[in-house]
DNA sequence: GCGACGACGTTATACGTAACACGCGAGGAG
DNA sequence: CTCCTCGCGTGTTACGTATAACGTCGTCGC
């Protein structure tokens, strides 16, 4: 047999209710009300079952040049976070009889004819993790609704921002190590040209800065990897006196700076605390399991996508900026001295 | 302005070209030889790209019948492994000038909408891991090609099996362990019914059983998580005389078990030997780092793209085997006494 | 010099759906 | 009795593309 079963049409389904293919359209699309009577709309959907029918979505999408499709642009699929930011988009979208489909940023994969191009036309919309500004460069022209997560809220590109409450999280962190008695804390930065990265930075920065007599002694770049925060925390570690804290911008470079510590005869907490962010798998993986903050993935997920549903509506929704939560484990403990 | 801004269409070219729409179509699908004028041919392609043209893919899709797009269905976006099958396809479905989108198992969401229907009538074909065929079931009457990752070769929905040796994988570490004098060994399974882990099971069992003086303990199940691994691990340390190495399905489990061996009192790999599978990133992260077996997820996602491709292509590509390889690494030493 | 053929284009059609613009009774108002 | 409205459906069209079927020249063979 051939491989392409032809599936049933609405003229099919028409022919074996007795009725015309506008009918079905009518009655399968949900605006009957008044237009067709209860009984053959009964008769109809029955048909449709009976058929196992299902709408031609390319057809569909040609004829009301709507696909009811969303893309996910998220910059890598490593770790747990951005699966949870799927679940939650992919949960507001089938609400709402929404697909969403999700695409990995070039860098991700290897060399990628323009991602976009294969997809922009059968899509209605795009929902961008922070990311590289050259990946959504090729948008730009296809005038298509773009919403971005954590992200700069003036981002003239956007036509929405949801962000989780960055800021307060590295807030809670900075008062968490305070209230240790920790003074001389350093920072592991991400060597990532992102907003939240360079938010993070900011906000601890601050916090710091406004505590009289705290003081942070120091500030290393470093890959999103377990190596590369390893490589730097040596360098932190060799400061002298050394810090008695160190606050990373992933938990992924508090695992390297675990690493780093052992390795240097300190032990985690007793003579060094650590902090991470994000609140990844790994973070309980460790031992000592992690100090960090725990975004809310899910929810920056379903925001995003109520946001482009209502920018497809013809709304401009506000910036949403969505709480996030300190989960204090055994990697931080009181300051030594 | 609206927010639909309208695309030029192949007429648009057509007109600004001073040709037809037929010949646009032709040119720009390459299928003109002997039909159009290379001057001609030319001056459509200039058109095109003044205008900015794009295809309309559903208008394509419509009238081809085919979407140029495989779907590409895993079981959880957690963890590096599918990342990289994801990137392994859609680098040999670029080269096809195909699209792949990504759909997390139901599971993996929250309650979803049966996912295929939203988008089978615009795809070609599925490929999917290992996972509940109870997520396939509603493929069967759609009539797609199916290719499957690291499943049952004679699986009777498939039309193509791509497959690393992960039997290999296993007798690898049984042998690895067994140079290194240890004999009573623990499994620490993962509490999947896929056919991936039952075949784990069953090449450590077969490899112990074959060598003389060798013996498999004990074996338990565990969901794949970290915590639960660790619980399970505890009753594997409770055993009397305890093992001198434990195997796992996962290094997420095996994560767990170098957790309950640092409370049980046991140093890894002093006292007690570790390994993974699949050498996630967690692998180099926890300390010590994971003697694992490392699978090939790229090229498993390219192959299994090329099989699709073949499959479309009316071929009947036979079962694709890739080869593993043994990472060595700090958490098996030679066994105690 | 005539038929045929090849190179170059065009016209026309179909894909499956959504929705506009009608038709057609029946019943109520004037 | 006539006209309008309303409930219930149907005929028809358009979406943008790919391609089969069909001209229309100029050229070449005989």
């Amino acid at each position: 047999m051939k491989p392409t079963a032809s599936r049933p049409t609405s003229r099919d389904v028409a022919r074996a209710a007795g009725v015309s293919q506008a009918s079905v359209s009518l009655v399968l699309g949900g605006k009957w009300r008044g237009r067709v009577s209860a009984r053959t709309a009964e008769t109809v959907r029955e048909a449709a079952q009976q058929l196992g029918y299902r709408p031609n979505l390319a057809a569909r999408s040609l004829r009301t040049g709507s696909a009811r499709t969303a893309m996910l642009v998220v910059p890598a699929l490593t770790g747990d976070f951005f699966a949870q930011v799927h679940a939650g988009a992919a949960r507001v979208a089938g609400e709402h009889d929404f697909g969403v489909v999700l695409y990995p940023s070039p860098e991700g994969i290897g060399r990628a004819p323009d991602p976009f191009d294969s997809a922009r036309a059968a899509l209605d919309g795009v929902i961008a993790s922070s990311m590289a500004a050259e990946a959504l460069s090729s948008l730009q022209d296809g005038g298509l609704p773009l919403v971005m997560l954590d992200s700069e809220p003036s981002d003239p590109m956007a036509s929405a921002v949801v962000n989780p409450d960055i800021a307060d999280g590295m807030r809670r962190v900075a008062a968490h190590l305070l209230d240790l008695g920790h003074r001389r804390v350093a920072h592991l930065a991400a060597d990532v040209p992102s907003w939240t990265f360079r938010l993070r930075a900011r906000a601890l920065h601050e916090a710091l800065g406004n505590f009289p007599g705290a003081e942070l002694v120091a500030t290393r770049g470093a890959a999103l990897s377990v190596q590369d925060g390893q490589r730097a925390a040596d360098e932190l570690l060799a400061l002298r006196p050394v810090p008695t804290a160190v606050v990373c911008d992933d938990d992924v470079l508090a695992a390297g700076v675990c690493k780093a510590a052992r390795r240097a005869g300190l032990s985690v907490p007793g003579d060094l605390s650590v902090t991470g962010f994000d609140d990844l798998p790994l973070a309980t993986a460790l031992e000592p399991e992690l100090t960090t903050v725990r975004l809310p993935a899910q929810e920056v997920g379903a925001a995003g996508m109520r946001a482009l549903l209502a920018v497809l509506d013809g709304q401009r929704p506000a910036t949403t900026t969505l709480p996030v939560a300190l989960a204090p484990r055994a990697s931080t403990g009181p300051a030594p001295h």
